[in-house]
DNA sequence: CTTTGTGCAAATTCTTTGCACCAAA
DNA sequence: TTTGGTGCAAAGAATTTGCACAAAG
């Protein structure tokens, strides 16, 4: 908590008491939450947090480049406080959305701020999608 | 037109006018409309299409793998009609989206629809975000 | 006729905006 | 004491749903 309000005050961001506990959601639940998901895990500790201060906060994240803003998900928007470029992987049967180290993605690291052509690269998002392993074998739901 | 005709009889769609016109849309304007371009742009041609129709249709094509759907854009969903694997570049000042064919570009094709440790790849998007040369450039606008 | 496609209107969901109050520098 | 942050209510935009009619096999 302390360690998370250094983190947003190295980043230039004001470190209220939503916006700590925000970034602290995100750091420890790396399962790549939509807003209503983080709203409905902090409102019961925090019961005055607003829709709105989440969208604010979040929006701010992800111009101070602390959180990355998914677009994997067609229905919504998921936020992801690891800040490392890597991939994402989402279960088309039950939505789940996995992280991606893998190695054999040079890529997203090689071309990641480069330039293409004559287009400025500033981020890159690699989203696969199929069917997880648990999915896959369970052909029951 | 007629051979859109057949391209979708080829791949199981009932070629109603309505389908070939969005198709035949797609296939001519590779500029990853959104729902409300293809609208506005069929509209004149054929009064009494609906939003609806096009949601349905562009599902179809998707669902068909006759049309991509693209996430790249944080507010609304674009469609492609070219379905061969390449990169997406959005220009964050004037909001257009180009295609990457780039040879450098392995990972899409050698990944696609290949197993990444136990989850099954059934697509890939990989979408890239900064400034065109043409905005970057540009200081005034 | 029976299934499939179309389209209107209404509903739903996600996100943004306007504005007033509160808090911190 | 001004700037920045929060949150309520309302608005806006994108998409989906329910249903009735039309068209094609």
């Amino acid at each position: 908590m302390e360690l998370t309000k250094d983190y947003l005050s190295s980043h230039g961001i004001r470190p209220s008491a939503q916006r700590i506990a925000i970034m602290d959601y995100l750091l420890t639940h790396k399962t790549h939450p939509t807003v209503e998901e983080i709203y409905a895990a902090l409102v019961p500790l925090m019961p005055t947090l607003s829709k709105t201060t989440l969208y604010n906060t979040l929006k701010l994240f992800y111009d101070k480049k602390v959180a990355l803003m998914l677009n994997i998900d067609e229905h919504t928007t998921r936020f992801d406080g690891d800040v490392q470029p890597h991939a994402h992987f989402q279960c088309l049967k039950c939505g789940t959305v996995y992280d991606i180290f893998e190695p054999e993605l040079p890529e997203l690291r090689s071309v990641y701020k480069q330039k293409i052509g004559d287009l400025n690269i500033t981020s890159v998002e690699l989203s696969y999608k199929g069917l997880c392993a648990h999915c896959e074998q369970d052909n029951s739901n």
